[in-house]
DNA sequence: TGCTAATATTTAGTATGACAAATATAAAAT
DNA sequence: ATTTTATATTTGTCATACTAAATATTAGCA
């Protein structure tokens, strides 16, 4: 028999992950952060990897490639960060940091931790651990 | 100190949330179900209540109001459901399902079941419990 | 070399999601 | 009874998703 309350489950998570990211977007946009919660997560991968191509982006944050190149645009708007023509293949961007870009990073990380941590209050180490194995888990099941 | 996790473990909900939507939309797409993930999350509520005015249906399907009100909209454009006005306030509407959206919903449920079920294949019964657990609570967290 | 297939990015179209403001109606208050 | 306040829905705007198609460039192969 078809089990019905995956449907449930699915929706649950759909709902958890909209006010978790609702939540960031309202504390940052009441705290002028002038960053949405999308751009943020571009500009920490790019303080991890400092040049990156959009393709590589995409994948690491795990979004598709047109809306990519839009928060890339938005971001570039913004003078946080600027595209670069990649040296050896011309079809390629190389999105880093400007200086505004870094200063913005500086400026913000400790208030979006502030803000993030707010969703796991009450949550043990162990609630952790099984959650994110747990959403591993999920993610791998419908890999490619 | 900030811990500097709860970014990660936020961006980890969010990016399984939506590849557990992506696939199901996929799935509903490539199968001709002729709804989305999201009319037809509306769909089954109106199963479960047959006749609920669209604030109602906004609650129970954690959607905002003008979002509810153009998903509504696309149902009604295709023939699921319809708006009727409120006995008692002429301010409202009331929801609810037309023959056609009946049909649909019961030749569309054990389809949906299968998707739904693929992404939580090899996970145990202590997984799911642990998981709807700790969604809760971070759901809870963030009330109002 | 020249042709074909693959890759990186962008553009276009539709749907969802959040917020603010507009509209219509109802309920409360004086 | 009239004014004020609250509520239900809609509309507008911007940002994010996903798909498909367009463009530019590179890589692989006959």
């Amino acid at each position: 028999m078809t089990n019905i309350k995956f449907d449930s489950y699915s929706y649950l998570l759909d709902r958890t992950a909209r006010r978790v990211k609702g939540y960031a977007q309202q504390k940052f946009a009441s705290g002028d952060f002038d960053v949405t919660v999308d751009q943020w997560l571009i500009l920490k991968s790019l303080d991890n990897d400092k040049y990156l191509k959009q393709k590589e982006l995409a994948e690491i944050t795990g979004k598709d490639n047109p809306t990519l190149t839009r928060i890339v645009d938005l971001l570039c708007k913004k003078g946080l960060t600027e595209r670069i023509t990649h040296k050896d293949d011309r079809r390629s961007f190389t999105v880093h940091l400007t200086a505004a870009g870094t200063a913005k990073l500086e400026e913000l990380s400790p208030r979006v931790n502030e803000v993030r941590m707010k969703a796991w209050e009450n949550l043990t180490e162990e609630d952790y651990e099984q959650l994110k194995t747990i959403l591993n888990k999920i993610y791998q099941n419908l890999e490619s």
